[in-house]
Order: C-alpha cells, then structure tokens, then sequence
DNA sequence: TAACATTGTGGGTAGTTGTGGGTAATTTAC
DNA sequence: GTAAATTACCCACAACTACCCACAATGTTA
C-alpha cells in the first residue's frame, strides 16, 4: 500500500553496487506520481548524507531559490550550495539510480547504505555516520541557516 | 457495537505468528472508515511500544511534517525520527498486519502481544514489559488530576 | 440444541523485489 | 576517426512478501 504521492517514510538497508548504482525501494517509486517521469534529483544534503528529491519536488524548490534576492550574500551563498551538487537521475528498469563518486565521497558511503524516507525526499546515508551523529546529538549546530528556515520549505 | 469512526478502546490479548503477523482485533476494524483503504502506519512509540495508526489519522501527521523546514536542523531531526520507523501496512484477508523485526525488537516483543486501544490510535506492548513500566512508575499525583481537570471532563 | 457465521491462527504458493553480471549503445579522450 | 571508457539495457536468480485456503474455537441465531 502507498500512501500519498511523492510522500516518503520507513528505512530500508541497501546496498551501492560496483557501478554505482543504488536501488530506490519499490515502496518509494510506487509513491511517485507519473509526471515525475521515473527522475530524481540526487543533491548533497545538509548532514552528512545524499538527499534525493523526486523531480516536481525539485523544481518547486528551484522556484523557490528564484525568489531569493541576489542581493543578500546569504542568498547567494546558499543559492550556489544548494544548486551546484545536484543532479538529474533517471533510473533503469530495475529501478536504480547512478550516484555520481563526488556525491559518494561526500556522504562518505560504503557498499552498505540506509535510505530513510524524509516525507518529500529520500535521505541516503552510510549507517556508521548515522549512528554517531545521533550518539554524539548533543552538540550544537550553527544557526546561519535557522533563520533562512521561515522562508523556504526544504 | 461500535461507537465512533476511527476511535479505539478496550485492550485484547493476541499472538505474533512466525511470519510477524498481527491480528488487528475485528472490533478496532470494524471502526475504522471506508477512506482508510484497510491500512494502518505502525511506528515506534514515545513509550517502549509500536504504535498504530489509521491511514487517515497518519497523514495528518505527514501534512504537519511537510510544513516543517528542512533547513533547521531541529525539524530535520524531527522528521527523520518520525517518519524513519514508520511503515504503511495494509492488512490481508484476515485482519492481519505485517510488523517488521525492527519495530518487533524495539518494543520487545514476543509472541503475546497486549493491544491496547488509544482512542485515535493504539498500542502494541509486550504485556511483561508494560507491567514492569507500571509498577515501577509511581501513581499519578493528585496535582496531576486536578491540572487535568481543566482540560478534561469526566 | 443444532446449524450457522465469525474470528483468531497456521501454512502453502505464486508473484514481486533486490542484486549481480553480460552486452550493446553512447560518450569521451587522444 | 578510432580506441577507451562510461552508461543504458537486458537477463538471471535467490529471498522475500502478498495472497489464498484451511481449520478450530467461539459466539449467534432459529
């Protein structure tokens, strides 16, 4: 059973092959509706890990950044971050998506991988990464983006 | 006799079969509403528990986390502990969910089962563990009561 | 009381899914 | 333009899951 469209939830272990390719859960593409035409788009995310965004829900955030003023340094800034790392990625008749090695690298991924729905996007992490954050929770982050946070949706 | 749509009361003794199968009782069933689409989302409970949920009641839960931003790092940690251990499980023919062994391990569980109802939702315990948690938790204060009694009317 | 319906539990089977690897098509490099 | 590298497509298979049937125990009705 899917629940509603373009909605992501649950964890599944899974595994990159020696190509590159990762699985998207059966799960998570019977919830895509169809005018994402079987793409994602693979994007560094704010923690350590890959974000994957079904596509319409990608250019809803494409058309938020236009919004964002030029003028700010903060704009700027946070315009380039976001839009240089991502990618457009179709996946096979298996259902796999190439992950590119510069996105690998960052999230620090091994064979083995968590992908954890994240209600409007996919969250692809290396479990050893995972775990230690969560371990070590206490430790505060910087606020620079907490402010931006009332003014885009993620 | 049921009383209201989507609402659960009452607790049942069941059994988790070998295949991790849960009998839904028939009277929390016959409760639920058509638009439900014979679907529950079990996730983890704040207590040592898995909690379940009607399909409607849940995606309330998924439209409030979608208006969260994933900028701020508190709402990123939010939505990754909420959405992550929840499934959607619709039930066969005979009533019954499938509880992954993840969500069987973190509750505890083992093959007696205590189903609790919980009005908009219920409670899946290990009836040892609940006892335990009962009887080691001191009794509700009178305070407590009287705070409530403004908020609730019995 | 007897016949019937409902409910909780067990198990078999066919279809789906995750993963590996081979081959052709496309792109990139020289 | 040709060779090398990369990517897309196809097939294969083991493991898992959804669906179906079965049956005993309990409750209901005539």
């Amino acid at each position: 059973m899917t629940l509603s469209k373009n909605t992501f939830i649950g964890e599944f272990s899974y595994t990159i092959d020696t190509k590159g390719r990762l699985n998207i859960p059966s799960k998570f593409r019977q919830s895509l509706s169809k005018d994402n035409k079987n793409t994602f788009v693979v994007a560094r995310g704010l923690d350590k890990c890959i974000w994957v965004y079904p596509l319409i829900e990608w250019k809803q955030i494409e058309k938020n950044l236009r919004d964002l003023s030029s003028l700010s340094i903060t704009h700027r800034r946070f315009i380039r971050n976001t839009a240089r790392y991502a990618t457009p990625s179709t996946y096979d008749k298996q259902g796999r998506v190439m992950l590119n090695s510069s996105l690998i690298e960052f999230a620090g991924l091994d064979k083995e991988v968590l992908i954890i729905g994240m209600i409007n996007k996919m969250e692809i992490w290396n479990p050893s990464i995972l775990q230690e954050i969560e371990t070590k929770q206490s430790k505060i982050e910087p606020e620079t983006y907490e402010e931006l946070s009332n003014k885009i949706i993620l």
